[in-house]
DNA sequence: GCGGAATGTAGAT
DNA sequence: TCTACCTTCCGCT
């Protein structure tokens, strides 16, 4: 279950794992059409924009003659299984395993196909900038995100989660950057100051090379640990530790006011009432 | 064993 | 604003 940062490590791992090596490509469920097309073929490139993963094969996949592209995106359930070969027998609802030293099977994502560059490029166009690339190019440009949301009445909270405004961030990184900056999530874009916007982009640049490093989301400030402070610990676990993500009702680490939480655009916000003000 | 929730998005209305 | 889709896991019976 990703945001960015798990896209962008996992493009990583599979340059380390597979690119350059003789691949074994399978496709258990039956679902995935693109098998036939790369067997035998080499993986040449990785790439990651927002919560898309994209593999390529052929010499240039950026426009070769035989350029293709494995589009990924994990949606809220993708999986992977990582090991080391040879990898037992694939279970059904494996979509796509890829083998070479070590394989890596693939369950439930919501996209799994083949692009060519063309189709890759235009799913770079539709997506905003994303906090984890460094291309020095449109990809990675914040102040187009800022001219977005400078002039938006919806709520920053909404923005953040626009894939079209922010690549990569998901309801995790959302929650956390701004109670970090003690932002209302129900503020409108257009009210952020862009100094706001600059503090926020800059801690999610750093929040999330974190994540790719750890492979996990850890926001919270080592003064502010349920160690430094005596407060008890989250008790759900999803691998890092939080300020307010999924701490409903369970008092602020750091004013102890119990955490809230609503459902926004089908997703659950959550966020301290006074450390987040207007 | 069942129901619900989960780091997400696309498409219909 | 809603529904559908994909899979796993946890808490409850």
């Amino acid at each position: 279950m990703p945001e960015g940062h798990t896209i962008h490590r996992l493009a990583r791992d599979h340059a380390d794992a597979f690119v350059g090596r003789p691949l074994q490509l399978s496709g258990p469920q039956g679902r995935f059409a693109g098998v036939e097309r790369l067997r035998g073929r080499e993986m040449t490139a990785t790439d990651a924009h927002g919560k898309h993963l994209f593999l390529g094969f052929g010499e240039d996949p950026d426009e070769g003659p035989d350029a293709d592209w494995i589009h990924i995106h994990l949606g809220l359930f993708g999986k992977y299984t990582w090991g080391l070969a040879p990898a037992p027998p694939p279970t059904a609802t494996v979509r796509l395993r890829i083998q070479a030293e070590s394989y890596a099977d693939l369950r439930g994502p919501t996209a799994c196909a083949l692009v060519t560059p063309a189709e890759k490029a235009a799913i770079h166009d539709r997506l905003g900038p994303d906090p984890l690339r460094d291309a020095g190019d449109a990809t990675d440009d914040p102040a187009r995100a800022w001219a977005r949301v400078s002039r938006s009445r919806t709520t920053i909270a909404a923005l953040l989660m626009d894939q079209k405004v922010v690549a990569g961030v998901g309801n995790v990184y959302r929650a956390e950057v701004l109670f970090r900056h003690g932002i209302d999530p129900y503020r409108p874009g257009k009210d952020l100051t862009p100094g706001e916007w600059d503090a926020i982009w800059a801690d999610l640049r750093a929040l999330m090379r974190d994540g790719v490093r750890d492979n996990r989301i850890d926001t919270v400030r080592p003064e502010h640990t349920p160690e430094a402070t005596g407060r008890a610990p989250r008790k759900d676990d999803h691998g890092g530790e939080v300020y307010v993500y999924r701490r409903t009702a369970m008092p602020c680490l750091l004013c102890g006011t119990p955490v809230r939480t609503a459902p926004l655009a089908h997703r659950n916000l959550f966020w301290c009432p006074t450390c987040q003000r207007r």
